[in-house]
RNA sequence: GCAGACGUAGCUCAGUUGGUUAGAGCGUCGGAUUGUGGCUCCGAAGGUCGUUGGUUCAACUCCAACCGUCUGUACCA
């Protein structure tokens, strides 16, 4: 006896790493369709890029020697360069268009679809391979680009059956939160760390609270593991100041989230200047941020002008993202509608998507002034929020007519084969049994797994009399239920027709025909139950 | 990264104060049934008890380290 066996090779994925199933992958498919075509419609044309990139040209995230592998997959070249899998898609873009600078023609619009790298701690619904669909525009400066770009992603939000009222765009600029931070005396190169923990803490709003991000712009906070999150350490006038600054955005957050679900409200342009002039009395005039302000004034009226204020676009100051190298106008997709997890349990979903104007992203190549916006939408994450909405289309697609073999002669095999291709060359998806055929009852039982819609059956009585029987196991499988006794269910052959060889192409076009009506009176029943 | 909980068959889990041959359900495969899926019945395969080391006459059980999973937190371009 084998003792000792050999020890077998452990088949594992790595962690946050998934195999796509047949209907995820057609899922995909149908939702970049519909994302493209939106892109497509406002005159983005495709461009790709890599996923691997000289680590160096990927932006700040790179100088750590000691490890080089924190937060992305990186790979020593065979010159000693290291290379990078890409963590987004604008950095490349970047790349690409300081690389090609003098054959572009600016302004340059062009999306994306691919996947991005992270080499963090995967969790549930976090991976470390995800994918992102970017549109760009490229040698934009105007904020009249940042509005389009809003604009067309509530169109992309439609295009994907969210309904209007329950998503929502948020609009922000990075200059405001700037601006209110340097009203404090957080201005300058010295403070430049502890702004970014005033935004991280801003960031938690929704976490924590306001109590908590009191908590995480003084002192620090300690979270229900003991564990201690260092603070800002604020004066308490500074922090003050700073949670005035959030209510009044949480506030106008709430509004607008609240006039997003209620379309047609007239009196939304009213609001967004009443947010703006409150805006005003948290930077210091002549300032960049009063200058954001204007900016987003200016936003505002470009959306209300194109009627997109009408609970799809909205300035919300409490939107704090790309903490790194955004330098005016942010804005981010936000979900209003519930999802619930595997577990069954409420989640605040969050944005699905956002973007927002890097100036300086090129210019580190160029070393000229290229300015661009854009955004990213994060197709993994969306398509569970779709699938939550009852939007993401039910995989369509019918498992093939199985033609069984019951002879294995080469002359039999040959005629099923060319039964086989005859239903292909009618557009009729069918393949031929190619498993051990000498046990019948296996071929079925394939079928019936597979979900075949129909089975070809041709023995020695049928070729003789030159028929086929068709059994229609979707009928079949029903009327197991009526049938006890496995020698009845065996030769009542249920839901079998026979038909004549020169018909078998009709014939089976008839009974999917028939299979699909009663789907779709199945689908509008559940519809209409629900 | 930090803190905590948990790791027994492909999956979900039992397993007595440390005691000799580690079990169940589901799933898989075979048979009852050489030409008919489901149901039912019979049978089989499948385990280095996460890994390594330690304590002990004896470890799935106790201890330590490591690995992995989950939860919270940090980071998230």
């Amino acid at each position: 006896m084998a003792k000792n066996k050999p020890s077998k090779l452990k088949a594992r994925l790595p962690r946050g790493f998934v195999d796509r199933s047949a209907a995820d992958i057609r899922a995909t498919e149908a939702m970049l369709a519909k994302i493209r075509e939106v892109y497509e419609r406002y005159g983005f044309d495709p461009v790709e890029t890599p996923a691997f990139e000289y680590t160096d040209c990927l932006g700040k995230f790179l100088p750590d020697t000691d490890r080089p592998n924190a937060g992305v997959f990186s790979v020593q070249d065979d010159d000693e360069q290291w290379m990078s899998l890409r963590y987004d898609l604008t950095a490349p873009l970047a790349r690409h268009v300081a690389e090609n600078i003098n054959e572009i023609q600016l302004p340059f619009r062009s999306y994306r679809a691919g996947w991005v790298f992270r080499n963090e701690k995967p969790g549930p619904g976090r991976f470390r391979q995800f994918m992102q669909f970017d549109a760009d525009s490229v040698g934009a400066p105007g904020v009249q680009a940042d509005a389009e770009m809003c604009m067309m992603m509530a169109d992309t939000m439609e295009a994907l059956g969210i309904p209007r009222g329950s998503y929502v765009i948020r609009v922000n600029n990075r200059k405001v939160l700037d601006g209110v931070m340097e009203a404090i005396g957080l201005g300058g190169e010295e403070n430049a760390e502890r702004r970014l923990t005033v935004l991280r803490a801003i960031d938690k709003l929704d976490k924590f609270g306001i109590e908590g991000v009191e908590q995480l712009l003084g002192e620090g906070r300690k979270d229900e593991s003991g564990d201690f999150t260092k603070g800002a350490g604020l004066s308490d006038e500074q922090i003050e100041r700073i949670v005035a600054f959030v209510i009044q955005s949480l506030k106008i957050s709430q509004l607008a989230k609240t006039y997003a679900r209620n379309t047609g409200y007239s009196g939304n342009p009213k609001l967004v200047s009443a947010a703006i002039g409150e805006l005003s009395n948290y930077v210091l005039p002549q300032s960049s941020g009063a200058e954001g302000v204007d900016e987003l004034e200016t936003i505002a009226e470009l959306v209300s002008a194109a009627d997109y204020d009408n609970g799809r676009v909205a300035i919300d100051p409490s939107v704090v993202r790309g903490l790194e190298y955004y330098t005016g106008p942010v804005y981010e997709a936000e979900l209003l509608f519930d999802v619930t997890n595997e577990k069954g349990e409420v989640v605040q979903f969050g944005s699905v998507g956002g973007g927002g104007r890097y100036d300086g992203l090129v210019k580190r190549f160029t070393g000229r002034d290229v300015p661009a916006t854009g955004f990213s939408i994060g197709v993994s994450r969306l398509m569970t929020a779709l699938k939550n909405l009852k939007k993401l289309q039910a995989d369509e697609v019918v498992a093939p007519v199985l033609v069984t073999v019951m002879d294995g002669d080469t002359a039999s095999l040959a005629r099923y084969q060319k039964m086989t291709q005859e239903l292909r060359a009618a557009g009729i998806r069918a393949e031929m049994y190619q498993g051990n055929w000498k046990k019948f009852g296996n071929q079925l039982k394939y079928a019936d797994r597979r979900g075949c819609p129909l089975a070809i059956i041709q023995g020695g009585d049928e070729r003789a009399e030159g028929t086929v029987q068709i059994k229609d196991l979707i009928e079949g499988a029903r009327l197991a239920g009526e049938i006890e006794d496995n020698v009845t269910w065996r030769e009542s052959r249920p839901a079998q027709v026979s038909c004549p060889e020169a018909d078998i192409v009709a014939t089976v076009r008839r009974m999917l025909a028939e299979q699909a009506e009663d789907r779709a009176r199945q689908d509008g029943e559940a519809g209409a139950s629900q």
